[in-house]
DNA sequence: ATGGCAGTACTATACTGA
């Protein structure tokens, strides 16, 4: 089973982007973020037409999530609330961080596949940065209930955190920067903590690989770039992973979003 | 240190992203 994680920046204006990169990677999965748009205007026609399901968690102009899969997907849960409410759990609190559409999730061959779209903090000290380690607060009680239910756990998306240097491709005075600061870099550590390996670091050490090259001072030719998607799997998910890969093609056409795919393939049997 | 580019909502310019 291969999932993708891909930030569209709005997927009404990559939508030949989406389905062509569909088409040619051959992903079972395609998790999306930034779709930008209400579920009743999702484009869900050129989807379906093409074969695939759809399920959609979205917000106008902001934020916005979205799984489109060759085969149905069951279990489907929107924001964090459900999984809060399943669990006698639900506050208010909890249920206002779910005005921001960040979060979906389905089960896909028996693995709970979780999609999140994190806050993007602004600047450090900011009440943005504040809310971002809040949401992350919020996402460890959410997983924490989820791993309750005893299935393996594939959870991917932009987490707009670079974890290590080597990640960023000047790191040189990033601690006072916006995905790479030390409480940043501490609070997703903490998430891993409870029981997931970075999918990408099996395969590869070395630094250089990014998925997001910013729009300005021509990033992407000069290749600076962060690696801020990532696929994070439970122990026996990371077992059977036997490829994660960064697919830099579709950031080099025309009117590309800023970040690019990144794939895990699974072998369920192994 | 700042701004640079892009999308959306709206219709000029503000907000957000990372």
């Amino acid at each position: 089973m291969k999932i993708a994680t891909w930030n569209v920046n709005s997927i009404r204006s990559r939508l030949t982007h989406a389905l062509d990169w569909l088409e040619v990677s051959g992903v079972d999965v395609l998790c999306l973020q930034e779709t930008k748009v209400v579920d009743a205007d999702f484009p869900r026609s050129p989807f379906e037409a093409a074969g695939y399901h759809l399920y959609t968690f979205g917000q106008k102009s902001y934020n916005g999530v979205a799984l489109v899969s060759r085969q149905p997907l069951t279990q489907v849960i929107c924001g964090f609330s459900p999984v809060f409410e399943a669990a006698g759990s639900l506050t208010e609190a909890i249920q206002a961080f779910d005005e921001q559409k960040r979060v979906i999730s389905a089960v896909a061959a028996g693995v709970r596949l979780v999609n999140l779209y994190v806050p993007n903090g602004s600047s450090i000290g900011s009440e943005k940065y504040d809310y971002k380690l809040r949401w992350f607060g919020v996402l460890r009680q959410y997983l924490e209930l989820l791993k309750a239910e005893g299935r393996p756990i594939a959870m991917c998306g932009d987490f707009n955190i670079a974890l290590e240097d080597r990640d960023i491709h000047n790191p040189e005075g990033k601690e006072a920067h916006i995905m790479a600061s030390p409480l940043e870099r501490e609070t997703l550590r903490g998430i891993l903590d409870l029981g997931f390996a970075d999918a990408f670091r099996k395969f590869t050490q070395e630094a250089g690989h990014y998925s997001w090259w910013d729009y300005r001072t021509a990033a992407f030719r000069r290749d600076m770039g962060w690696r801020i998607d990532h696929h994070y799997l439970t122990p026996d998910l990371y077992e059977q992973a036997i490829a994660c890969t960064i697919d830099k093609a579709p950031r080099s056409l025309p009117q590309p979003s800023d970040h690019t795919p990144v794939i895990v393939e699974l072998d369920l049997e192994r």
